[in-house]
DNA sequence: ATTGAAAGACTGTCAGACAATCCTGTTGAC
DNA sequence: GTCAACAGGATTGTCTGACAGTCTTTCAAT
């Protein structure tokens, strides 16, 4: 992990940017789910030709994001109670794993910018802006993940929670879990800056099973 | 194109074919690590225009089947052993999770599919086709997974064997592995069969390490 | 041997076209 | 009036052809 000097900036092609820029739409809400998407609007709307279009939608594809089925076109899936809970299972097990291991391991430098997301959250909790708290939450998990010392856990559990941030914002809006959540990650943290593994992998399990509660509490009563 | 006599019941797109063929080829170790897939030869051997190729190759990509730089192209990518680790212990967290959950729930239908996978895997290893030994035992693994209750931990495992599957083949090709992962796979079979749910997830994880543990030793003697 | 420039190969991207399929509203039969 | 066949439009699946930008290699000049 040599920092900077690394002048072979990728270009970023359209593809690319189509994909990233979808894939922000469909985080913020834009398309409801099980609405359809329609690839002539979607050229017209991003400027971009068929093909790189449908090249994107490949992506986002594969990425779970959308779903294609053949001869009617891609979709935004309506996600289940049952697929939000795998999805929220999943992630547990890599969460705490990834927890615990950032606590035996996490440097100094890395800490401290693991404390700086956890202020950025508690700004965030104290406003009604659910996106910037979805976001700032996101960017607390990522620093997580970022030093468990496995790009893989890292990578899988990114994809899950791309899955399931429709979900996070809602139940985000629940009267006070702003709040409560903003407990539990100060005690995730405190525990890792412990380098207490256990109750790193503790704390962030009871943190888990939280938020898949107040996830099921928001898609009960506003579906 | 093609002519006819198609009588598909779901219809199979040229997209679709095109990924299976490609994740087929790569999964046969027919490409090199490293090597670059041109594109218009791919068109030119699987008899599709440029479009639908590329399309197959974002779905690969995002499986992270292959890469694709830009200004470059797509390419098989060479594993590094530290790559080949984190996809282990990921693997290892989904796979012990999964024998413990499909201890508690295996139908006693799906339990008689099990060990049918395991005879079969036990006839392929006495053989010294390693294929038919990476398959096989692949079949054990995807039935237990099947059965684990969580679609989502099915596919995230799926996604992460099919990037290794090629360490695979060699790791079961040394002298004596397939014999002992036999040996392993029975255990965890036995566990899962007697409903217990902590020998089934401690044989679980024994012959992931195992596993992990040859694959090293064969990338350390053949690469 | 080093450097620099030209040539070739390949990718990124677009436009346009056409057949197959799906959806929808209308018509016709009972 | 209800239901089924049907025609029409909308949309996707796929192909061809094209061209500019970027990488890699070759070759000549110093």
């Amino acid at each position: 992990m040599t920092p900077g000097l690394n002048l072979r900036i990728s270009p970023r092609t359209v593809q690319q940017e189509t994909v990233d820029k979808l894939r922000f739409a469909i985080f913020s809400g834009i398309f409801p789910p099980g609405s359809r998407l329609v690839e002539s609007q979607l050229c017209a709307q991003l400027g971009v030709s068929r093909p790189s279009l449908r090249e994107a939608l490949r992506s986002l594809e594969a990425e779970r994001l959308i779903e294609i089925v053949p001869n009617r076109g891609p979709s935004i899936p309506a996600l289940s109670w049952e697929e939000a809970t795998a999805i929220y299972e999943v992630r547990e097990l890599l969460e705490v794993e990834a927890a615990g291991r950032c606590a035996l391991r996490i440097s100094a430098e890395q800490l401290h910018e693991l404390e700086k997301s956890l202020l950025a959250f508690e700004a965030a909790a104290s406003s009604n802006d659910s996106l910037a708290q979805v976001m700032t939450a996101a960017d607390f998990y990522s620093t997580i993940l970022g030093n468990c010392g496995n790009p893989v856990l890292e990578e899988v559990h990114r994809g899950l929670v791309a899955r399931i941030s429709f979900f996070r914002g809602r139940s985000m809006s629940l009267e006070g879990r702003a709040q409560s959540s903003l407990a539990e990650m100060r005690e995730i943290f405190e525990a890792i800056a412990a380098g207490d593994e256990k109750a790193a992998r503790k704390a962030s399990k009871k943190h888990l099973l939280r938020a898949k509660a107040a996830a099921k509490k928001s898609m009960e009563g506003g579906a």
